[in-house]
DNA sequence: CCTGCCTTTGACCAGTTGGTCAAATTATTG
DNA sequence: CAATAATTTGACCAACTGGTCAAAGGCAGG
């Protein structure tokens, strides 16, 4: 029976994985160091570890709480609604995501690029199955004529492709635009590479 | 005046740059070690260092490298052609980037995310420059009614994200795929998805 | 074989790293 | 307020980090 967190206890806990999270999805995992989240989170380095067990502990906490909010767009689907304004909807959280929350999505790309040393379970698992059930469904659209003839991974792909761009190149975008918000035409060309795809 | 690389100093410098390349894309710079990269490269350490300055040359020395091929295929683009054509075929040139130089493509993913602290002025100067004139082109075919009315900015994005994400996010991809190659549909689906968004 | 240069290495160094620990400090509670 | 528990810290450690250096080994041309 664990006790509740204290105030305090929630407090650092917090401070502690959002500096964490600041500095792991600057520079992934290896590129980290101790001092730099004890440093974010205006706590020395002992009294990090006296929260986390570990360095390990603080990335795998941050990954789990992630992964969670990772998949729930794309359970949210409904295969009743409107192909192309599901997958429409689908891919404008995606890009509501890389737009609030950045850190997040390089945090998950920093993983993925590294070889997905901790969670290579959950693609090949959880997330594989998720988009199996998806690919189903939109096979199913295919089949009834209501979208035109796509391969359902593939968009999926380009969805996920498309949207986490915003935030994990977010640097690169900003440099090509100046002063314009990426945001601001991204939803629109989304739109409209969507549509020019799927409607039949 | 230099004196031409001897034999012995092609090979091990080619294996060292070969090998940093490998470590590079995975870790980041900060994530990797030279003993890593002299390990990998099948020397010692002090023996690295007698080729190259330091951990940053090697560093460096890649991303230049790696920074010309990067630009080239967007300035084969030729304004005279066909817009389809040519806008596919550059994202041809991306997608057979991503297959066959997909530590290239991870070396440069880990800088962006990272920040770009080492190819900032390069993305603000020439990476920039070659984006806007491409604008001018691709904003000359939409007014001359030859493709659909899009924004070049984000086409361009659009091509690098599709493309790249093969090579950054390969072992997701890959998980979720199975045995299917990811370059069989993923050529077929580019193209579907240029074609929709731009022939009129 | 010898001379001079290129290459390789083992030993070493100072700074950084993740992590420990006992002691000190600060809440909390009876 | 006293006692107990929770929190914070400074000192410390062993392993690792990027990098140096003098000495040794190898290899060419004469």
């Amino acid at each position: 029976m664990n006790k509740p967190d204290t105030r305090i206890q929630k407090k650092n806990q917090a401070a502690i994985l959002d500096a964490g999270l600041l500095v792991f999805s600057q520079f992934g995992f290896r590129g980290s160091t101790l001092d730099q989240v004890a440093d974010e989170a205006g706590l020395s380095k002992p009294n990090l570890l006296y929260y986390f067990r570990s360095k390990e502990a603080i990335y795998t906490s941050l990954l789990a709480k992630l992964l969670e909010n990772w998949l729930e767009p794309l359970r949210e689907l409904d295969p009743q609604g409107d192909p192309v304004d599901e997958l429409f909807a689908y891919a404008k959280r995606k890009l509501d995501m890389s737009q609030h929350f950045p850190r997040e999505s390089r945090l998950f790309a920093n993983e993925i690029i590294q070889g997905a040393p901790r969670i290579g379970d959950v693609l090949h698992g959880e997330l594989r199955e998720l988009v199996d059930e998806i690919a189903v469904v939109i096979n199913g659209w295919v089949a009834d004529g209501r979208i035109k003839d796509v391969d359902p991974y593939h968009l999926i792909f380009s969805i996920w492709a498309l949207t986490q761009h915003y935030a994990d190149f977010d640097v690169q975008v900003r440099a090509i635009l100046g002063e314009v918000d990426p945001f601001d035409g991204a939803e629109k060309h989304l739109d409209a590479m969507l549509r020019g795809l799927l409607t039949p």
